[in-house]
DNA sequence: CGCTTATTTGAAGGTGTCTACAACTATCGG
DNA sequence: CCGATAGTTGTAGACACCTTCAAATAAGCG
């Protein structure tokens, strides 16, 4: 038996008490079953969208999408963050991947509109602070 | 004036017709506003929850802990996910600062629980897929 | 106390990320 | 077509991050 099932072994007997060896399997097999929830498609994904959101530049632009209420031009975007346009394009084409915003072409002009899911994730952190 | 700024100008010109000038002013000043809207420290605050949570290790931990839906012991944690002891430690370390879970000292154990503020990021993650 | 065990801490190294620059594509107006 | 403008893409280097190993701290037990 490895070292961390040793010590695994020894804290349930510690908490539940030596003698409820059912209760101890019993244990196990919750921890068992909480391992098992875990979807490898959605854990990247979500990390995915996580990690887009998670960085300064493409948290103001989202912000900025979601407060807009509606589709901006990369042109009234630009002005508005203290990066290049390079890094802006960079950042709006990350969240696109990430599916925070969309992406539309106007003639010369391309807009992006905030996502309902980009929306909903700042709402939660609004709402939980 | 700017490069950007010239830019700006030309576009909202093209889309408001170049004889809507109080429009144009005021759509300007709306871009302003949004601007405007940006709070540093909500952002920062903001930024450090979600790139803790956009780690593929640490996205697992605060699943499985709101998951759990209880407190869980170190010893219980690290066999469910594939690092080091260390790198666990690490890991929670960083989601406490960042207010996604809470630690507690219980004898020679520590013992994590996940916060509200965790929960309610996965269920919005779960309920806008 | 001294030993064992649980967890944390510090440091290092290998990897990934972010931004700016430059070159490119695409669209518009003449 | 051609020049100008909007935006994108490739890339490089600076920097940050993640994990591991080794050592340190902390608690319980004899």
């Amino acid at each position: 038996m490895s070292e961390t099932a040793d010590r695994l072994q020894r804290y349930l007997e510690d908490e539940l008490g030596e003698c409820q060896n059912e209760d101890l399997q019993a244990r196990l097999d919750d921890l068992d079953t909480l391992e098992g929830l875990l979807d490898e498609e959605i854990i990247s994904n979500d990390v995915q969208t996580l990690s887009a959101l998670g960085n300064e530049t493409r948290y103001r632009l989202v912000r900025l999408l979601v407060e807009a209420d509606n589709e901006l031009c990369v042109c009234e975007i630009t002005p508005l963050v203290d990066v290049s346009d390079s890094a802006v394009s960079h950042a709006l084409s990350k969240l696109v991947d990430a599916g925070l915003v969309t992406k539309r072409k106007d003639g010369r002009w391309r807009k992006y509109r905030a996502t309902s899911r980009a929306s909903a994730l700042l709402t939660v952190l609004d709402g939980s602070r």
